[in-house]
RNA sequence: GGGGCCGUAGCCCAAUUGGCAGCAGGCGCAUGGUUUAGGUCCAUGACAGUGCGGGUUCGAGUCCCGUCGGCCCCA
């Protein structure tokens, strides 16, 4: 309770947590209803011809949709959520047909794990989290059209999540004109011989089985025998970004493996270039697209040959062809395959001390160095500090460009894994090898012209320089130069390369996606039919995936669908009679459901497509040829800049690309929002203690007698510090809450929350309220008498400068005007109708149920939801006067007051006599006059 | 180690994008009025020169360089 409450003597009719407790859930069960936030659909079930904003211009608003947890919300949950709102409230009384959906991203390992530790189903966790989810937002007057609400467990939804992958299973990739096709097209250009075999036979002298692997070997979703993390004490693989640096997993932090394992990928390498070069079209913060270009991590440059002694080639990956005449040495990684063949039995003629690492042949050297090598993490061997260490391995090879003998090297700043596992080492450009080259005293060439007195490795641009033919070009030239003629001479050719890998889509979990496959007798997969989607996931009682020792490196998943044997075997007839087929056990990544629910929530009850092309078209399709369509914003964490936005990229282009979608990125706008942190406390044994009971006396924390160290962190139970919005609705009303934060600052910022500051939000509430209606007799005050004309020309610069704001999603500072707007008008004890409406229609976006509460109040019959959000009158605008500071050499020294449409001849002429004293006869050197603002005197 | 973002009153934040740093706003604090009340409401007020050091400019919180501190991404 609010301290007001506990006070006999506050007024009657006064807005307080008790009366908001009475007002919201009344408006809540209006707006439910009467279906107040449906939004029309073109066509379809959800189609609404006598809908107010039917064929309006639309507005396609989406929040990350949330993992529903067990620990239900807390107060930084919704911050995205309620900026969204008031967003799309206001865009919705400003004319726009508004859909602002919300759904629950649900399957995934919390429930799971839950359920492995209680017995308790998955299913009945997951429901019983969504429904305190929904109660939430409820109460928190979100505005979501809940007839396109969705899970991703439920059948219905997932079925279309199955139908996805089934595309993507039936479809390649043609790098002819980078895009996916039907598979069908790829098998009837190797009929008709347009393509040839791997092994060059033709096409009708494969085997049935070899026709398929073949076939298989392009689809965008692929079974792939390849190293992957295997994590024992998780009983399943994990992605590599679930793999932290030290080689552990991310959840559990068990000990991860490299493994070669059956699993399912997705292609998503494929699209590399796009997802690249597309970022370009997507209205994003620039950080969120540099980290996903550099996830990705494009490369271009040349695979260049360098023969070495006998009949071998090193082939290295360089993004620099242009400086291959400064290529002095090459370094391999300790484990290439090609190392063992090339070391010879002695030093050769000409080896420098320095390079032996003091072992008497090149045979020893390397086998200690790469004892040493192997002993250190991959973090150890590229950090870029430490000191370069290497050994030669006594080989040298031939620069292609000029036949030059250069020795060949092994050193652990290579990594095997990483390129072709060999680098053309070119000190003169690069830092780290011009560090190495230093400490092995090892030739340095310029070949790109660094500016004079430049130490050191030169990565700039510059004409080339000691690089015969290439020289005078700048590095872009220089580059497609020397690809040129790597290629005319069969010495390379260019290429692209990517960081990226493909994505590995199989988890050995039980609270998944199935995937719609089953392997016939053949062991080769068989997509099910669309008519047999959904596969639903069958019901268990044992969920696990079979754990093991999280050390033993030698054990193999078994996933928990294998052990239902009932399941797993089934008798189908797929075309050519009834025949036995086992079902595929793994299940889908997390990441699955949330790849493309954006498109789901456009059309959620459709049973015929996963989308109808027209309601597509209609929410996200492309406003002209160069716009990519997509959500017209999309309000989430940073946390998800790279994987999910990637991974739900890719499945975009993919549909995009078969035809079933007319935009080519799901999200156009993107939007970070900052997170809510709040302070934890710590007693002197390091024990946290409840940050709630925790006073502040002089600049220090008590915790009852004993003082405490303040800390600053994510809100948590672990911190003891959680605040929810429960906790507001009942102190304060969820209005209040809204407003809070949206007040406190940019969306984009994060902050620390403080519950004491909330009560500058409700005051302000409190005045709206007190403005409309009389707190002893609860009469409602407004009149229609005409606003004094200095406080109309308030009201409209704050109508003005709140709509501005609204759409830059600047809510702190609209907020603050309409607080100003209030602070106007409660002085005067303003009544006039005019001035009180739009503020109430103003503050509705944020404090939606006190505005309804009042508008009903100020006799209207129906939902503001609709009513017009106000609008400025331009005449009210022009300001009466100007008034211009005028600085002389800096600082102010006179002011000029001035009509607005002043000339500026007139402006200076004004400025110059009101400082003429200042002046004191000295001529003025320079004036400078800015229009609106001020005028410069420099003398 | 590389890359990115951010440092403005005790605190959360404004500052029309290079133009008078705060009658943007809020919390807290102080004073006065209302009041049985230190609560409520109303009114008034104090507190920073923008982390630090340079530079560009008539003019820098805003642009550039360096530096310190915090957060994030990648190795």
């Amino acid at each position: 309770m609010s301290e007001s409450e506990t006070n006999a003597d506050v007024p009657p009719y006064r807005y307080t947590a008790a009366l908001a407790a009475e007002i919201e859930p009344r408006w809540q069960d209006f707006w439910s209803g009467h279906g107040t936030f449906h939004a029309p659909n073109p066509t379809g079930e959800l189609a609404d011809p006598g809908h107010p904003r039917a064929g309006a211009p639309k507005l396609h608003v989406q929040d990350m949709f949330p993992y529903p947890s067990g620990a239900g919300l807390h107060v930084g949950h919704p911050l995205g959520y309620i900026g969204t709102d008031c967003y799309t409230r206001y865009k919705r009384m400003a004319g726009y047909n508004v859909l602002h959906p919300m759904g629950f991203d649900a399957f995934g390992l919390p429930a799971e794990q839950y359920a492995v530790q209680t017995g308790t189903h998955p299913r009945i966790t997951t429901e019983a989290n969504v429904e305190r989810y929904r109660g939430q937002l409820r109460r928190l007057g979100l505005a979501y059209d809940e007839r396109r609400s969705f899970s991703t467990t439920d059948p219905e939804y997932y079925r279309w999540t199955q139908w996805i992958f089934l595309q993507v299973f039936n479809s390649w990739f043609d790098p002819s004109d980078a895009r996916a096709k039907p598979i069908e097209i790829l098998i009837s250009q190797f009929e008709a011989g347009e393509r040839e075999t791997p092994d060059g036979r033709a096409w009708a002298e494969l085997s049935g089985v070899e026709r398929r692997q073949v076939i298989n070997d392009h689809r965008l979703a692929y079974v792939s025998e390849a190293p992957v993390n295997w994590c024992p004490g998780l009983g399943t693989v994990l992605a590599n970004e679930e793999v932290t640096p030290d080689g552990r997993s991310e959840r559990g932090n068990f000990p991860v493996f490299k493994r070669s394992l059956k699993q399912w990928m997705m292609r998503i390498t494929s699209y590399g270039d796009r997802l690249v070069d597309d970022l370009e079209t997507l209205d994003w913060p620039e950080p969120v697209k540099l980290m996903q270009r550099n996830w990705i991590g494009r490369s271009q440059g040349a695979h260049v040959d360098f023969p070495i002694d006998g009949d071998d080639v090193i082939s290295v990956f360089t993004t620099r062809p242009d400086t291959l005449f400064g290529a002095t040495y090459m370094v391999l990684a300790p484990e290439h395959t090609l190392v063992d063949s090339v070391v010879p039995a002695a030093w050769p003629e000409g080896t420098k001390p320095v390079w032996t690492g003091g072992h008497a042949s090149p045979g020893e050297a390397v086998a200690a160095y790469r004892a040493e090598a192997a002993a250190k993490t991959e973090e150890e061997r590229t950090a870029d500090a430490k000191v370069k260490t290497g050994v030669f391995t006594g080989a040298y090879a031939t620069n292609p460009v000029n036949g030059a003998r250069i020795p060949v090297f092994i050193a652990d700043y290579v990594l095997a894994g990483y390129g072709t596992g060999a680098i053309m080492a070119v000190p003169g450009q690069d830092g780290r090898d011009w560090a190495f080259a230093e400490v092995f005293d090892l030739p340095i060439i310029r070949t790109v012209q660094a500016p004079d007195g430049f130490d050191g490795a030169f990565t700039g641009d510059a004409p080339a320089i000691n690089s015969d033919w290439l020289n005078g070009m700048a590095v872009a030239d220089a580059k497609a130069a020397m690809i040129a003629w790597l290629e005319e001479h069969g010495h390379g050719r260019g290429a692209t390369t990517f960081r990226l890998r493909d994505w590995l889509f199989s988890r050995q979990r039980y609270w998944g996606e199935p995937f719609p496959i089953v392997y016939d007798e053949t062991g080769l997969p068989v997509a099910l039919p669309e008519s047999m989607l959904p596969v639903v996931l069958p019901d268990t009682d044992d969920f696990s995936p079979r754990t093991f020792d999280p050390d033993d490196e030698h054990s193999e998943p078994e996933t928990p669908l294998s052990r239902k044997k009932d399941w797993v075997t089934v008798e189908l007839d797929l075309g050519d009679g009834p025949k036995t087929y086992t079902r595929e056990t793994n299940t889908m990544p997390q990441w699955a459901g949330s790849c493309w629910y954006e498109l789901r929530y456009l059309d959620p009850r459709n049973d015929k497509a996963l989308v109808d092309p027209e309601n597509e078209a209609y929410w996200m399709g492309p406003k002209d040829s160069a716009d990519c369509g997509g959500v017209d914003l999309y309000v989430g964490g940073v946390e998800h800049a790279v994987l999910h936005l990637l991974y739900a990229r890719f499945w975009h282009k993919v549909l995009y690309d078969l035809g079933h979608i007319s935009s080519f990125e799901p999200f156009r706008k993107l939007f970070n929002q900052g997170y809510i942190q709040a302070y934890a406390f710590r007693d002197a044994r390091g024990v946290i203690v409840p940050a709630e009971e925790v006073v502040e006396r002089d600049g220090k924390w008590y915790f009852g007698e004993q003082e405490v160290a303040r800390e600053y962190g994510k809100m948590g139970k672990s911190l003891k510090n959680v605040v929810t919005p429960d906790d507001m609705s009942e102190q304060y009303g969820a209005d209040t809450f809204r407003v809070y934060e949206m007040a406190m600052g940019p969306l984009d910022v994060s902050r620390p929350w403080d519950t004491r500051a909330v009560v500058g939000s409700q005051r302000f509430l409190q005045r709206v309220w007190r403005l409309v209606v009389d707190e002893e007799t609860g009469v409602v005050r407004v009149t229609d008498e005409p606003l004094d004309p200095a406080t109309r020309r308030v009201l409209h610069r704050t109508i003005d400068g709140v709509r501005e704001d609204m759409d830059e999603l600047r809510f702190n500072t609209a907020i603050a005007k309409l607080i100003q707007l209030t602070n106007t008008l409660t002085p005067l004890g303003t009544t006039a109708r005019e001035a009180i409406e739009p503020l109430v229609l103003m503050t509705s976006p944020f404090a939606p149920h006190l505005a309804e509460e009042l508008w009903r109040k100020l006799g209207h019959d129906d939902t503001l939801a609709y009513a017009d959000f106000p609008v400025p009158d331009p005449a009210q605008l022009v300001a009466e006067s100007v008034t211009y500071p005028v600085q002389v050499n800096g600082k102010v020294r006179g002011r000029v007051e001035v009509a607005p449409d002043t000339t500026e001849d007139a402006v200076r002429a004004a400025a110059l006599e009101s400082v003429a004293e200042v002046l004191a006869g000295r001529e003025p050197r320079k004036v400078i006059v800015v229009a609106g603002r001020l005028v410069s005197v420099v003398v």
